[in-house]
DNA sequence: TTGCTCCTCACGTCACGTGAGGTGGC
DNA sequence: TTGCTCCTCACGTCACGTGAGGTGGC
């Protein structure tokens, strides 16, 4: 990416920030349908800014975590109120600590699944080893 | 559980197999409408019979280790058309198998979001802690 | 005129949850 | 008559994917 791509005041097209983020332009404006993006328009065709970009950039890392939509965009509405940043701090910390709890808990269910299936799978050996 | 719930040759309502395996009466209309359970009828109740039950363990346990219903169709078919076993088994395996892979991989991208998350609880710390 | 990107519906996906509105037998 | 269980639609959820059908500027 050229410096230019980055530089404030310039503005982005739907595909152009759509590659830069790996999403799909129809990603993009599920997201406005939501309320976590408003580009400008001229006419019909959106326009993003830079900061447009910046929260696109909040969202994708957010969505990385598995964060839901609906508290990535409680967390955009407060840095967009401006508390000083430090209201949308304490709200991403709960959201970050709930996210691990979810997260440690989904581990637990995975490796109870990977052992049943490991089980699973050593039985019908068996039973195919019996048939032949 | 009574041995008298488990008699061949008995019937269960749909109420009685959901609360048998946890899951709510719609469920079983869903998996049904799906094509892995066709219960009897008496008029319009559903009559289900011991195969049934024994159709709706299976259904359980592999949704427990995350197959998807259209899988565990497949697997019931097979079992259906009753090749001996031997082609449910076969499947069986390779559902098992992949489903195995999928998981590792799950456990990984977890790891990583959790990682990530926990670098992202540090910052906002130190971000309130200056703050205030 | 052809091609490209943009746009707006709107249905489909997955596994049900959740009413709404109605029925049969104690 | 009241209560209980059963039934059939059919819309809602979540994060988009995927056409369909149309527009504007090079």
């Amino acid at each position: 990416m050229s410096a230019e791509l980055r530089r404030p005041g310039r503005t982005y097209t739907i595909r152009q920030l759509a590659q830069e983020f790996g999403c799909t332009s129809r990603a993009l404006r599920f997201y406005e349908d939501k309320g976590l993006l408003f580009p400008a328009r001229d006419g019909q065709t959106r326009v993003y800014s830079y900061k447009d970009r910046a929260r696109l950039r909040l969202i994708v890392q957010c969505k990385r975590v598995g964060l839901a939509l609906a508290e990535i965009r409680e967390i955009l509405d407060l840095y967009n109120r401006g508390d000083g940043g430090e209201a949308q701090a304490v709200r991403s910390l709960d959201a970050c600590r709930a996210r691990i709890r979810e997260l440690e808990q989904r581990r637990v269910e995975i490796d109870e699944a990977i052992r049943a299936l490991n089980i699973g799978v050593q039985r019908l050996e068996k039973q195919l080893a019996g048939a032949s």
